[in-house]
DNA sequence: ATGGTCGGCAACCGA
């Protein structure tokens, strides 16, 4: 079974790369982010004969989640059970015997602006929403576009950009607190080297070229689906095409 | 090469 994380930004911007990357690839599931569309203009016939089920949950012009899956999600639930629910920002569903969360965390702006703090308050609130829905025993996927380098491994240039919205201790403490809870980091798991990145800045000249990336997007998982890996790896395919989105998918490989 | 980041959406905001 293969599972994929993947920010698109703009699901019908990118709907060709996707459908083209699902053909090709043929994950079990591809968890999406930045669809930047309201659910009444998904474009969901465009995935007809895909052999994919969807769920999505949108809002104008910005964020937005979409789970695709060759077996039909169950038990699916948008957002956190309190308010701000954030629906736009958290899938969670079934598929086969295995819980799939889909997060897209804010970005958080600038670490002096209000948006910094509801990004911290965020990540507490999922580590509350892990503890309440599940075991750290079940099969849990948890991906998505997390906004976070981990740590210097994690960016092009570590010394300059400590202190970013999305490198920085108090981040790393807040995201540290969720995957403390029983994740672990899949593609830090069987590759231990830095500059393996999954995100380009657009407004970069060049950084693809020069490598200048950010390790922002993630697969974690709980112990049972640890032992089940067989791999992780970055695509850094669709980056390379015409019309790309700044980040590139993330995909893992189980036994199961 | 006559532009220099994108996408959404209609002026500029967010990433």
């Amino acid at each position: 079974m293969r599972f994929a994380t993947f920010n698109v930004n703009s699901i019908r911007a990118r709907q060709d790369i996707v459908l083209n990357w699902l053909k090709k690839e043929t994950p079990d599931v591809l968890a999406v982010q930045e669809t930047k569309v309201q659910d009444k203009d998904f474009p969901l016939s465009g995935f007809d004969g895909s052999g994919y089920n969807c769920v999505y949950k949108g809002q104008k012009s910005y964020n937005g989640v979409a789970v695709f899956s060759k077996q039909r999600p169950q038990q699916v639930s948008y957002g956190f059970r309190e308010e701000p629910k954030d629906e736009a920002r958290l899938i969670k569903a079934k598929i086969g015997k295995v819980w799939v969360v889909n997060t897209y965390v804010p970005q958080g702006r600038d670490v002096e602006s209000e948006h910094f703090r509801y990004k911290l308050d965020w990540l507490g609130r999922l580590k509350k929403f892990f503890e309440e829905n599940f075991d750290k025993n079940d099969p849990v996927v948890w991906l998505g576009d997390f906004n976070t380098a981990r740590d210097e491994r994690d960016v092009y240039d570590p010394e300059g950009l400590r202190g970013h919205v999305c490198f920085n201790e108090q981040l790393s403490k807040a995201l540290e607190g969720v995957i403390g809870w029983g994740f672990f980091d899949l593609f830090r798991h069987f590759y231990e080297q830095g500059e393996c990145y999954s995100f380009w800045d657009y407004r970069m000249r060049g950084a693809l070229k020069a490598n200048r990336g950010w390790r922002l997007d993630y697969i974690m998982v709980t112990k049972p689906l640890l032992d089940a890996a067989k791999d992780c790896y970055i695509d850094r395919t669709p980056r390379l095409l015409k019309k790309p989105s700044d980040h590139t998918p993330i995909v893992a490989e189980f036994d199961l």
